[in-house]
DNA sequence: TTGTAGGCGTTATCAA
DNA sequence: TTGATAACGCCTACAA
C-alpha cells in the first residue's frame, strides 16, 4: 500500500505539500497540486483512515447504534442514516448493541477512542446518566428515543400520539375490549410509556376501562405474537381487538388466529405499528401506525453534522409526524 | 482518554510492560501485572483501535460485504457472521454495497489500509479478476456466492439443486405451466445461471419445454412480484405455478393474485426461496427453498480465521445443504 | 523479567 | 508557497 511518503518522493516533494493537496488547504500552487493529484492516481494511493484517526482529525465516520439488523424497522432506519450520511460524505459505522449493556458502553468508547465523531442512538440499554457522561468526546444524538430532561438533540416520534389514534381507530370500528401488546412492563416509566398513556387515555375518553387481563408485556417478535393470540383463544370473553407494537408481532397475531380458524378482522381485528413493507404483505393488509423512517434518518444525520461542525449548535427536539394507515384487517 | 502511557506512569512501569500484559504476552510477573490490570480499569483505560491498527497489528476486524441491509436474508446472514465472529473475539464492519461498484472496490480497500484483517464477500459487483488482485493484502471468503477457478475458499450452496428440487416438487404438483422469476438474465453466464439450469432441467426432465413467456427477469421485490403478476393476468393461458426467486418477490406476486379475487394455491402455486420469517407470515404459508443462513455465517468466519491464523490453510469450497419446505402456495 | 527506542502514516506547527 | 519535524498511541526488537 502506498504512503504520503511514496507520493512525495515520487513527486518530489514534501509530504507536508501532499497533505496540503489531500486535504485541500490553501497555499499549495496549482501546478504542484495538479502533479500531487497526478502522481497520487498514478500509484493508487489512499490515505490510511488509521493514521488520520491517530493524528486526531476528523473521522467522518458516525456510529449508529441499534438493537439488532435483523428487526426491519431497524435496517431501514440504518439504510436511510446511510445513504443520508454519504450524500454529506460521511461513513457509518453499524453497531448492533443486540440489547446489552456492555456491548453499548463498548460502541459508546468508540467516541472516546476517536473512531467516530460521533454517535446516534436508536435505542438505549444503559441509565441515560451513564450515556450522557459520554457526551464530553463528542456529539450523541438520540433518534427515535426520547428522554426526559436530556441535554442531547432528539429526533423521535409522538408514540404517545401513535397509541392514541391507533386505539381511537379501533374504538370508532366499535370495539371495546381492547388487546394491547407492549415491548415494555406497562410501567408508568420506561419502555413504551408515552404509548401506554395514548392507550389509557383513549379507553378513558371512550369510558372503556383498562382491563388488566388483556395487557400483554415485554412482547416483540412473531412468535410472541403467536403466544399472545394462544392465550386470547383460552379466554372465555375474548377482545374483539388487539393493538401491537410492531408489525411483526401483529403478523404472528394474524398466523395463530387464522390457523385456528379466526376471520380477521371480523373475528378479531389486528393492528400493527411501524408500517414495515410486511403490514401490505400480509392477508388481509394490515392496519397500521406509520413511522417515518426515513425523515428520521436524515434529520438526525442533518442535526448530528450541523453539531460536529458548530459545537455550540442549540440543542432542542425534532418531533416528526405519525400517521395512521388504514388497511384491512381493522 | 487515558493512554498506555497514563498506566505505565500510574503503576510505575514501563509501556512495554504495560504492552505486554494488554497482549499477555509471557515474562511478565504475576504481580505486575495485577498491577497493571489494576490500574487499567481504575483509569478505565481501552486500547486506541487506531493506533493498534496503525502499528500493524491484527485489527481482529472483519469486514462483510452485502448488497443492502434492508433485505432480511442478508440482515440474518450478517447477523449470523456477527455472533459467530463476536463469540471469536473479533468484531464486523458491515459494508453495503448497494450494488455499486466502486463502493465495493472502497470497501476491497479496508484490506489494503489494514482497516480489516479479512473480508467476508456475500455479494459480487466487479470482474472477478479485480476482486481477486486484494488477496494479497488478506483473506478474502465468498460466502453465498460461487466462482468458477478461483483461489478463495467458498461456503456455498448448491443453488442448482435449489431449484431442481423446486421446480420438481411443482412438477409433481401437476403443474405444467410453469412461470420462472430470476434476479439475473437468464443467461448461461451470470447471476443466478445454476438456478437457470436446475429450472430447465427439472423441465427437460419430464419433457416440459421452457416457454420464454414466462421467464421473468431481474426481479427483485415485493413490487417487482407484483407487476409480474400483473403482467401474468394479462396472459390468454395463465401459467399454474411461479416459481421465484426470493420470499419477497412470491410475497408480491400472492398479494397482487389475492387482491384479483386469485386462490392459492387453487388458481396458482406460488414458491419463494430463502424461507425468510416472512415465508411463514404469509397467508397461505409459502413453499419456499431454505437457505441455511445461520451455517453459513458460522462456517465462513470459522474459515476465515483459519486462513488469518494459518496463510497455509487449504483452500477449499463447502457446500451446505439446501432443502425444500412445503407449506400451504404450492 | 523489565526498560529503551524507533516507527507505523498522518497532519499541524514552525521556520524558511 | 514549501519543507522539516514532532506528535498521535501502540507494539516489538534489542538491550540490560
Amino acid at each position: 500500500m502506498p504512503t504520503i511518503s511514496d507520493v512525495a518522493k515520487l513527486s518530489g516533494l514534501s509530504k507536508a505539500t501532499v497533505s496540503r493537496v489531500i486535504n485541500n488547504h490553501s497555499y499549495v500552487s496549482k501546478e504542484k497540486k495538479d502533479l500531487v493529484l497526478k502522481t497520487m492516481k498514478e500509484i493508487g494511493y489512499t490515505p490510511n483512515p488509521s493514521a488520520r484517526k491517530l493524528r486526531g482529525q476528523v473521522t467522518t465516520t458516525i456510529g449508529v447504534i441499534v438493537p439488532r439488523i435483523v428487526n426491519p424497522f431497524f435496517a431501514y432506519l440504518v439504510d436511510s442514516i446511510e445513504q443520508a450520511a454519504y450524500s454529506k460524505g460521511y461513513q457509518v459505522l453499524i453497531c448492533q448493541s443486540h440489547e446489552d449493556r456492555d456491548k453499548e458502553i463498548a460502541f459508546l468508547n468508540l467516541l472516546k477512542n476517536r473512531q467516530v465523531d460521533g454517535i446516534i442512538m436508536t435505542s438505549i440499554e444503559n441509565e441515560w446518566q451513564a450515556i450522557e457522561s459520554y457526551i464530553e468526546y463528542g456529539p450523541i444524538v438520540l433518534c427515535n428515543e426520547y428522554i426526559e430532561n436530556s441535554k442531547v438533540p432528539m429526533i423521535h416520534l409522538n408514540q404517545y400520539k401513535g397509541a392514541y389514534i391507533g386505539i381511537k381507530h379501533l374504538i370508532e370500528k366499535g370495539h371495546k375490549r381492547i388487546a394491547y401488546c407492549t415491548g415494555g412492563l406497562f410501567a408508568e416509566q420506561g419502555k413504551d410509556k408515552d404509548r401506554n398513556q395514548g392507550f389509557q387515555t383513549a379507553l378513558k375518553e371512550s369510558g372503556i376501562e383498562v382491563e388488566p387481563e388483556l395487557i400483554f408485556v415485554n412482547k416483540h417478535t412473531v412468535e410472541d405474537g403467536k403466544q399472545v393470540m394462544k392465550n386470547i383463544l383460552k379466554m372465555d370473553d375474548r377482545p374483539t381487538a388487539v393493538f401491537t407494537g410492531s408489525d411483526e408481532i401483529a403478523g404472528g397475531i394474524m398466523m395463530e388466529a387464522i390457523e385456528c380458524g379466526l376471520r380477521i378482522p371480523d373475528d378479531i381485528a389486528v393492528m400493527g405499528f411501524d408500517d414495515q413493507p410486511l403490514a401490505e404483505l400480509l392477508n388481509p393488509k394490515l392496519t397500521t401506525i406509520k413511522q417515518p423512517v426515513e425523515q428520521m434518518g436524515k434529520k438526525s444525520i442533518e442535526i448530528i453534522i450541523d453539531l460536529l461542525k458548530n459545537p455550540e449548535f442549540k440543542v432542542q427536539t425534532y418531533e416528526l409526524p405519525i400517521q395512521l394507515v388504514v388497511r384491512k384487517s381493522t
